[in-house]
DNA sequence: GCGTGTGAAATTGTTCACAGCC
DNA sequence: GGCTGTGAACAATTTCACACGC
């Protein structure tokens, strides 16, 4: 699901498992809600209503991280804040460069919840020369020919990457070369990176398309499916497949495949 | 991992994995680039690297689909397009509309791969009315007072939300009162939609979080971790954990699980 | 009694490895 | 000989259900 390299060869480390990591700023916003309307404790129940999942796997969740609650009241929430803080790395503070200050980066860079918990914007960095020192988001736009003087003075270790497709890999060596080891990528590409970095990829068009899968299901049912389509039509697609389409066989039907021509 | 309700309690469907749908477009969007050079035929280990997986997992994918290749040869990349957008139900078109068009709104309307593959933005809605009429990527702003019409007029199903947190719920509701059913979610909350509607989250605090953690981990292993470290300060934090924090226990070992207090 | 913490079961996803077909 | 398609082993994740401490 996340990373694009394998990570990690699960090193000894004391692991918790990557569902769990990946959950847990969930639980952390939703505590952190809770904490600014000054409710004291919370239940498995309450809290994972507020996170949308479900109690027992919250509970499993926590199990990973200790013991941090009392049974028969629930969890302290100043407490678990913290605590869930401290595993995140958010007790620190961590500069990231934004390359490509487009549409999608100048949004990244006016992002508030960006500076919020932990995350500093420590450079905005574009290719483009007549953008160098307009201010976005009340930080001056820097040169890419900067890129490595930046990451090394600010020790930046996370960078984001809203290019376009193009610029993406060239970018992500460069940030790599300089010594950033996390990048979050916009640009719709895979990048390929040296172990021991970690990518994660935010894809607009990837989750239309997910959605897209899941919407044609349920028209599909609504109709009531089955019985009727010839399942799999011949390909009128783009230019004619090669191989002959004809001994192709799709899985059973269910989803009515109609055929666009 | 990811709509926020449950989904669908596993009708009967044709089950294609949740993981496989969630890897087609990658394999789709990699199969276009051959696409493009005129690349005839691939073999899964070569779609595999370009897609940034590996190769048994993609044949693995592809068999639920049915048996597209041939042996000894690979598979065919158009006939291979055609099949996964069919699959994805990209050979329809999809209107969406946009809501909320701040900074992300407008990244997202001026987002290219949108209208690229079956997706079309059909109308850009926004609660500031100073807005309405203003184009932004060539489309015409309208008022949120138009949003029940420009859904059933336009037959919408899949809408976006990017507006601040505060107001998602609210424009979900509205949404799927009109008729949406999927919603691909950039406000930082958690939405609670009925049955039946498909809830996918894109959340770049969230991303930002799940790396620190992992760089904080590698930080520490560099350092040989252990040993150094305070590691856990006081929490100083807010207010002092309510329930005494002496008797809690982390996990064993690695990150001294010093208590606050 | 209530709600956490957790083994054990169930489910889902990944990888292996090889038979079968070109 | 090369490469797909897939059962079977394995690994990760989720869910169940209940003992245990407050």
């Amino acid at each position: 699901m996340a990373t694009g390299r394998t990570h990690r060869p699960a090193t000894r480390s004391r692991g918790i498992p990557e569902a769990t990591v990946a959950r847990l700023p969930l639980y952390l916003r939703a505590l952190t809600a809770l904490s600014e309307r000054s409710v004291p404790t919370v239940s498995s129940e309450e809290l994972a209503a507020a996170a949308g999942v479900n109690s027992a796997k919250l509970r499993k969740d926590f199990s990973y991280l200790g013991s941090y609650g009392t049974r028969g009241v629930g969890y302290d929430v100043e407490y678990l804040v913290y605590q869930i803080s401290r595993e995140l790395g958010l007790t620190q503070d961590w500069p990231v460069v934004i390359v490509g200050i487009g549409n999608l980066g100048a949004a990244l860079a006016n992002y508030g919840g960006f500076a919020s918990r932990g995350f500093r914007v420590a450079a905005l960095i574009d290719a483009d020369p007549t953008m160098a020192g307009k201010p976005v988001a009340g930080i001056p736009v820097q040169h890419t020919d900067e890129l490595e003087k930046i990451i090394s003075d600010n020790g930046v270790s996370i960078g984001v990457i809203a290019t376009p497709a193009g610029a993406a890999q060239q970018v992500c060596e460069r940030l790599v070369a300089a010594g950033v080891t996390s990048i979050l990528n916009f640009a719709p590409t895979v990048l390929s990176v040296p172990d021991g970095v970690d990518v994660r990829k935010v894809d607009l068009s990837i989750e239309l398309q997910i959605l897209a899968f899941h919407e044609q299901r349920k028209a599909g049912e609504e109709t009531d499916a089955e019985a009727d389509v010839e399942t799999v039509v011949p390909p009128v697609a783009t230019r004619a497949p090669a191989t002959g389409a004809a001994g192709r066989k799709g899985p059973d039907g269910d989803v009515p495949a109609v055929m666009p021509a």
